[in-house]
DNA sequence: CATTTATATCGCAATATTACGATTATTTTT
DNA sequence: AAAAATAATCGTAATATTGCGATATAAATG
């Protein structure tokens, strides 16, 4: 057990949960706040501006890779990284619809 | 280690990634999803509409409860869930922001 | 009041996440 | 080419999450 039951779930449930997930963390919210803020890409940059080790950055990094919502540009000996335009109006689109589906306060509780 | 290092974030930032760590589960937005377009408010309904046993469904409802986003009010035996209005609108807004924060491709990558 | 119905909670096993030091790979700089 | 700088990956320890059977709790029903 432990495992996510993602078979019983529709394909849409289960695209927004990862797209949540990759965003669900602070130091992964401060990368994103920090990558759209400096108007430039920064690279390693978010190792001295957060306080946390280079291998733990890196590793926040990839899972903003991997969910599609950053993309990295080889440039020298470092690397690039900015918002990807398309999955992030994606999912401000989805997330929109979401929170808007619910129509205000029932009756019942 | 393996602790997320709260201390070193902001309130803002740490706040919304707990509002956004309780949505991000294929389980718990097709909760969200079935309180939201069941207009009555459904209770163990959740247990026989999604795949999960009723202990599994209790304890998403108790984290969705725990963040703030859902309410309970009990109805006789039974347990009436729906939106909390309030946080479902902080949250909305509080992504918005954070969605539209991002203006659009740079130059660089 | 015993029984059924509806939920919550406990305890556990399986798995996932978080963080980081150490190492590796690659590119600049000297 | 050696040294320095930048970033990715590996391995590992600590902790969190997910799911569920079993059990507890509370209200409704017979």
């Amino acid at each position: 057990m432990g495992v996510t039951k993602t078979e019983i779930f529709t394909e849409q449930q289960n695209r927004l949960a990862v797209l949540l997930k990759a965003i669900a963390h602070p130091a992964r919210i401060a990368i994103l706040q920090e990558i759209i803020n400096s108007n430039a890409c920064i690279c390693g940059d978010l190792v001295s501006e957060l306080g946390l080790a280079q291998a733990t950055i890196s590793q926040h990094l990839k899972e903003l890779k991997n969910a599609g919502l950053i993309q990295g540009t080889i440039e020298g000996a470092s690397v690039c990284y900015c918002i990807n335009p398309d999955s992030w109006e994606t999912l401000k689109n989805e997330l929109d619809g979401f929170f808007k589906s619910y129509k205000g306060p029932t009756t019942c509780c």
